[in-house]
This record gives C-alpha cells, structure tokens and sequence, in this order.
DNA sequence: GAATCGTGGTT
DNA sequence: TAACCAAGATT
C-alpha cells in the first residue's frame, strides 16, 4: 500500500481532523473513569502499574481486572518485586484470566527490566516494543500514558470510533491500515495519554458496540458515520468461523493424605494452551471421545454421570469425568495436592469448573 | 497472513 | 440462549 491509499480514508473523514481531540479531551476532563491504575489529574503516572493494567487489560473488561489488579500489586508493588518472585506463584496469581502468556511474558519482561534497564521501563515506543508481551498496541498506550509522548495508539475501541468517525467501509482486519492512519490524523502532539484513555472511555461509554449514545457524543458532529445516520453499522467485519467441539477425560486421581485426601496435579508444557500452568490430568482432545488414554494410573477408574463443557475461543472442549484412587506407581509425573486446599492451586477455570463437578457429585 | 491463545459479561 | 465481544501478542 502506498501512502496516498494510506491517507485515502482520511479524505472522508472529519471536516478538520484537528478539531477532534479538543473535543473529545473537554469530554474526558469531565466524565474520566477513575480506576486503579489511571493517574488523577496532576499525579505523575506509575510507569509499572501502568504497563501491568495494560497487560491485564488486553481482551479482558474493566470488570474483571481491577480486584485482580488491587491483588497483584499488594503482592508485587515493584518491577523488583515481580522480577524476583516465584514463576509458580506468578502463573497461579494469573489463574483464571486467561491467555497464560502473558504472565509468562510479565515475568520474563520483570525480569529484562531489573537485568539490563535498571529497573525501569524505556520510555520510547521503540524500546518498549521488543520487551516480551509488548506488541503494536501496549506499545503505544505504556509510551503515551506513562510517559507522555506521542504514540497511535489503536485498540478495539478506537477500531470502532475510528470506524464511525471515518465511515471506513472496508472490513475488519484488513482496514487495520486505514485505521491506524485515521487515527494518526486526530492523535494530538500533546496529552496523548489522555486522548487515548479519553477515546478507550469513549468506546466503553457512549460509542458502545450496539446502540450507540450518539446524543452524549462530544464527537458527534465530527461523525461521519453518525452523518449517514447507522453509525453502529461500523466496523463491518468479517464472518468469524464456527467453534468446532473436542472431546476429552478428566481423571481425578486421589490417594490419602496425611491431613485428608490428595489429588493428582500436574504441570502442562510451556508453550500451547494453558501453558506452564497447573491441571488436572487430562488425555488428549479430538474430535471423537478418547475415553481413558493417558491414563496416568493404572487403577479401576469410574466414570462420573456428568460432563464439563467449557468454551475456548477457537474451539469448545466436552470433557468427560472419571475418579480413581492411586494404589501403586503411578506414570505421570505430578504432584499431590490437598483437595481441601485445591482453591490455592492456581487451576485455570476449565479445571476448576471440572474440580468443582466432581466434588460436587462425590459429596451428593 | 492466518491460527492460536481464555474467560466472563452482555444481549 | 447462542452469539458476540473485550485496553492483543505471537508464530
């Protein structure tokens, strides 16, 4: 794509682009959320509590991530702090909110951060781009929200009142380019931490997925999706494939403790799903049942009357339960958790929601 | 460039 | 209720 197809959407767009972000940062002085991590007006910003929310953040709401957010800096206050904890008890603090790598990812850049950057972030959206974790988007957001400079910064929600603003007809995600040059076009040389925070509350608030608030928009009359009068008929996107089912067993492995019965845990491989975190033993999944393979003893399993179903987002997983009690050997590698204390764990929740059906039917 | 990678809330 | 979606990154 060359630059005049690059800039082509902008032709469209507002009457002057440069009016926007007065408009929208007015807005925002007004109606600003007040969340954990966002510094208040005349704060300095918390470079490290900054890039963690943008972390948490990613395609998880607002809702989800603030108690976790309170929890996890209790515990680790500092870039320090985190680089010198434990990676168990980091993957287990994430259990829960999903996409595992970036725990990982939070880690390993602690880690970068304390060993060759004396423990504090670069500034630039350059530097920040090759730490682990950081792509396009946190990038962008860590360089203008914690450090105040100039940087496009492009997520779902600028996507969609960009999309409205522009009127950009062509799907989503090949109108990324388009986009992230419209955006580029009202982006401000100043306060483009706030304008970015100001259009993320936008998107949240008023320029919502469906129904629109268009009359609470301060940009309303720079709209040009709203002029045509469907602005929520943008983004168009493309059709998202359907959600095939896998099939699986749980095997729920016990044994008698010392202080009560123990089940068997076990740790998945670094990288693919749910990587590097705690779990129940599981065979593989297909597309047809697998029934006990991959046992990880040889015991009299029994199969429970109940089925956990549990949705990823490329692929919906039926899992069948079976409970067995360790007598021998047994041929997985693991280690024996107190079922009372399984809370503590750290399970992702497919294996919690799996943990929570067993024990349920074992004490009906 | 297309797949992969979680979960909970909303409609 | 099933579909859609969220402060995306990585390979």
């Amino acid at each position: 794509m060359d630059a005049k197809d690059s800039i082509a959407p902008a032709a469209d767009g507002p009457a002057d682009p440069h009016a926007v972000a007065p408009a929208l940062l007015h807005w925002y002085d007004r109606h600003r959320r007040d969340l954990p991590w966002r510094a208040r007006p005349g704060e300095t910003p918390d470079p490290y509590r900054v890039w963690l929310s943008e972390v948490m953040l990613q395609q998880t709401t607002v809702a989800t991530v603030r108690p976790r957010f309170i929890a996890w800096t209790q515990r680790w206050p500092t870039f320090a702090d985190l680089a010198a904890a434990d990676e168990a008890d980091v993957m287990a603090a994430w259990a829960g909110l999903g996409y595992y790598a970036r725990a990982r990812n939070l880690l390993a850049a602690a880690r970068v951060i304390a060993a060759e950057h004396g423990g504090e972030l670069p500034c630039t959206e350059e530097a920040l781009r090759r730490l682990p974790g950081f792509g396009a988007y946190t990038a962008a957001a860590v360089a203008a929200i914690a450090f105040g400079e100039r940087a496009v910064v492009v997520d779902a929600n600028v996507e969609r009142v960009v999309a409205r603003l522009f009127a950009i007809q062509v799907p989503l995600p090949n109108a990324r380019p388009a986009i992230r040059a419209a955006t580029d076009t009202i982006t401000p040389d100043t306060r483009a931490g706030d304008f970015a925070q100001a259009m993320m509350d936008l998107g949240q608030a008023i320029c919502t997925v469906r129904r629109p608030k268009c009359l609470l928009c301060p940009l309303a009359s720079h709209c040009v999706g709203h002029a045509h009068g469907e602005p929520d008929r943008f983004p168009t996107k493309k059709p998202k494939a359907d959600r095939p089912h896998r099939h699986g067993t749980i095997f729920w492995l016990t044994r008698a403790g010392d202080d009560g019965p123990e089940v068997l845990l076990v740790r998945r491989p670094d990288r693919g799903l749910l990587g590097g975190m705690r779990a129940l033993p599981t065979g593989p999944w297909e597309p047809a049942r697998p029934g006990l393979v991959d046992a990880p003893a040889e015991t009299d399993w029994r199969a429970l009357n109940a089925q956990v179903s549990h949705g990823f987002t490329h692929f919906t997983l039926d899992l069948a339960l079976v409970t067995g009690e360790a007598h021998g050997p047994i041929s997985a590698a693991g280690e024996w958790w107190p079922v009372a204390s399984l809370d503590e764990a750290g399970l992702p929740t497919v294996f919690a929601k799996a943990a929570r059906a067993i024990r349920g039917m074992e004490a009906g």
